[in-house]
DNA sequence: GTATAATGGTTACCATTAAAGATGTTGCAC
DNA sequence: GTGCAACATCTTTAATGGTAACCATTATAC
């Protein structure tokens, strides 16, 4: 294995001297710098950053805890487009990352929190924040920085960045309202997520405006975001008088929405509106094209990294939480279009 | 920071007795081994993985490459798949997974090496081998190991996992030929992709051994498995005579088939039969569920972890090279039930 | 002739562990 | 009871590859 001294050996120089050339220190002269690099070239010589970080007591990388169980989490391209973002910034600051994953969440915070406290990772990147987090409380006692994607709720010392859930479903089912809804069913996701508990927020605070009560019955908690979308909202379209409108909390649930809907024999919008929450990719090429809510998920991304790169190069980060705000994407599954037209 | 000194002062022993202590070794008397862990636990001690892994030479972890750009592979639920799959063995062996991101396939290659030469890991795992794969050539002179997800062209002494894409893809087109189909497209992945030209190759493959001739207007290759299905099925619809039938080489692509054949007011599969590849979690749900084929994507992860990590321990891994066994899922798509319940 | 800057070498770590060495203890033959 | 080997149990030492703080040398400016 090439070492920093056979370097220094073949550039007559000092393993100092080595050091500082990688590290491109201006008290080296051009010419040294020179000889050096080619000896690094000619030897194939890649510093090892295992003993970098050893005395630099930093490993340059971050973790990322998906925060749900693996199966759920890959596959929601929610974690895709924010990892997207996320290694975006990673890559422009020489960072790597680690990802924390496990069958369960309870393991995935082990995981985490042994990497942290191992040193394997500089601060963590957690995504999707839960109610009464566990995870969340034990990193603050370890005073290791980490950036939160969602709200953590009770405590504001934390770094957060999120998007404004609230304000989104709020105008998603102001918009159905507006549109003459009476019966707007909600489909939301497990309630153990703080955005399911945004998402239900906005939805209440739709309905207080319109001087609407908000009938229980017709809101439903999906315990997973795949599988549960078809199975609710059978339930839902069996309820008297039926939904004329749905909100689903989470586009992937809008697959099974839409397959119940339609064994149901009912045409969307005519028969029921539906508005899903997300923009996934799929959304515009389902029949018909679905209306639903872009979230600056990549943006998210960047700036959570950004955020924890930032606190470790020990920079201020004011404020500590940053929110995105969303946009609600008018396609035909709403029926707006539809009455535009005539 | 509590390092191994402090703990080894607290419990008035030499450093690499603790040392020991935390390897559970044998030559430390169970007094001493109480006494050791009580410091630990007293200090908050955690064993510093970076400074274990200078001394050791190996980090334990390991580098994942998606080999796509990171837009498309994230969200696709192959790669979700196969990273549990991984974790759940990386998990039980105390690997750590850092993963190799970016924009296009070239970074990710030059971040992959990187990785690699720096010692951040151990080995490599590389999900889709493409033709040619420039990545794999400059790995295989780095003498770090490494294995593919996917079939490596030409060379035979790499460690590879795959699935049987020429025989699944065969079994497919099998299938809707038996079913009495003459015209069946084939909507392709990018051809840069093995397991591509190995769907292909099945296809082909079908097409011989009914003595039919394969016209090449009826197959395309889109060129994001995402955004492409929609497209391509379009121009497919359009070829006179009209194919009866497709073969779609990745269920993504599915969804935008569907849209156009349903926006041709053609009706699945009694107008035109459809058949996918994967099994994505989705496909079920679909209107028809789709016929398509289950490929071992969970246990491909494992089998490719655990062949790393075998070969890091310098165990002997005989076969090289793994072949897991796919399954055509017959459901709606392909008019197959139709015929039987006649 | 001295102050200053430029340049690069020396040395002491960083946290851990493998290997070798030290210490005491036990067993057994004589 | 002594001598010696074998063993158990721990300590000491020397690495691992790299970097920062501190020096030493030389060149230049004043």
């Amino acid at each position: 294995m090439v070492t920093i001294k056979d370097v220094a050996r073949m550039a007559k120089v000092s393993p100092s001297t080595v050091s500082r050339v990688i590290s491109d220190s201006k008290s080296i002269s051009e010419p040294t710098k020179e000889r050096v690099r080619a000896a690094m070239k000619e030897l194939g010589y890649h510093p090892n950053v295992i003993a970098r970080s050893l005395i630099r007591r930093s490993s340059q990388a971050l973790g990322v805890v998906l925060s749900r169980s693996a199966e759920s989490a890959f596959s929601n391209p929610f974690f895709a487009e924010i990892l997207r973002g996320i290694s975006k910034v990673t890559q422009r600051c020489q960072y790597s990352l680690v990802l924390a994953t496990a069958e369960n969440y309870k393991e995935e915070a082990r995981q985490c929190l042994q990497m942290v406290m191992e040193r394997r990772v500089d601060g963590v990147i957690i995504l999707a924040s839960r109610v009464n987090d566990q995870l969340i409380e034990n990193l603050s006692e370890t005073e290791h920085p980490f950036v939160v994607v969602g709200r953590v709720d009770g405590d504001q010392h934390h770094y957060a960045v999120n998007n404004d859930n609230i304000q989104a479903a709020y105008s998603a089912v102001r918009h159905l309202l507006n549109l003459g809804h009476k019966k707007v069913a909600f489909l939301n996701g497990p309630v153990e997520y703080t955005f399911c508990q945004d998402r239900y927020q906005g939805y209440v605070m739709a309905f207080r405006e319109f001087g609407l009560t908000v009938d229980e019955r017709y809101i439903c908690h999906a315990e997973n975001l795949h599988a549960d979308g078809y199975k609710y909202s059978q339930q839902l379209l069996q309820l008297k008088p039926q939904p004329t409108a749905i909100f689903v909390a989470d586009d992937l649930m809008v697959i099974g929405a839409y397959r119940a809907i339609k064994e149901a024999k009912l045409v969307i919008p005519d028969d029921i509106a539906v508005v899903g929450f997300n923009d996934d990719a799929f959304t515009n090429l389902l029949d018909p094209p679905l209306t639903t809510i872009r979230i600056p998920i990549y943006e998210m991304g960047k700036a959570a990294a950004e955020t924890i790169i930032a606190v470790l190069n020990g920079d201020q980060v004011i404020p500590p939480q940053r929110i995105l705000s969303s946009e609600l994407l008018i396609r035909d599954s709403c029926g707006a279009k539809r009455l535009v037209r005539v």
